[in-house]
DNA sequence: TCGTAAAGTCTACAGACGTAGTCGATTAGC
DNA sequence: GCTAATCGACTACGTCTGTAGACTTTACGA
């Protein structure tokens, strides 16, 4: 799976588009737009030209289904979200992601859960 | 320390300018100039009107200092790091901090000292 | 004293982004 | 067959960003 076939990035209102997609896809404008317009407060011109968008910036592509294209992401969303959070680390805590977790967890903004989640994949990272 | 006076957005251009800030200031903008303007390829132009960006955007204040103006930070570096892990968090991870840290790990972008560190970090939070 | 270097302010401009309207083609239903 | 709904393409437009030149004032050195 490609990680970012061009080198593009992704726009805030264009990645609530990708989410829709990679929850469920193909599917077409409307169907886009009926999961997000409301919520985005959105008209359906404002997807299809978010759609263009990510299909010129290679991140999604269409399939012809009669008269309409049905859309699919082209990265996955593995690949944006790594390549988002190294960004984030690199850009503000010089590419080591303790210091990250060093901040989260200073600013109270680890849960009792969030430590627990972790300590348990603590352990799996160190068998 | 105010966390974000006004609600305005700092753009990456100008958080590379609040870096400079944060590692020393009051500095004017020809100093601020002299730590980046070579390694970002600025030209002093660029590096003044970030500076008054930022002041626009209520980030930065200044002080007179004879005919020039000192520049100095007016948002934490804490504050800003944390809004912005934060907004990654929510944005990509449902708001789970461990949901980022498991990703991290999975994509092996955890080094052995990341590990080691966090560890430490997690026992002293437990006690 | 006088010019010149430097500081801040104003203006500029192309590209990205958010948001959406219009238009021509097509299709589905009557 | 014809009309109304729908689809994608194109156009629009204000704002933000990156990047920087031009202009104005001022202070310091010769």
């Amino acid at each position: 799976m490609p990680s970012d076939p061009s080198g593009e990035r992704i726009s805030d209102a264009e990645h609530a588009v990708m989410e829709v997609l990679w929850d469920h896809s193909p599917r077409s404008a409307t169907d886009v737009c009926e999961t997000i317009c409301d919520t985005r407060d959105w008209s359906i011109a404002t997807v299809k030209t978010l759609l263009s968008r990510l299909v010129a910036k290679g991140a999604v592509a269409t399939e012809p289904e009669g008269r309409r294209f049905l859309y699919h992401p082209l990265i996955a969303r593995s690949a944006y979200v790594g390549g988002e959070s190294r960004r984030l680390v690199d850009r503000l805590f010089g590419g080591r992601a303790s210091s990250l977790f060093a901040h989260l967890a200073q600013s109270e903004a680890l849960s009792d859960e969030d430590l627990t989640e972790m300590e348990v994949l603590l352990k799996e990272l160190r068998r």
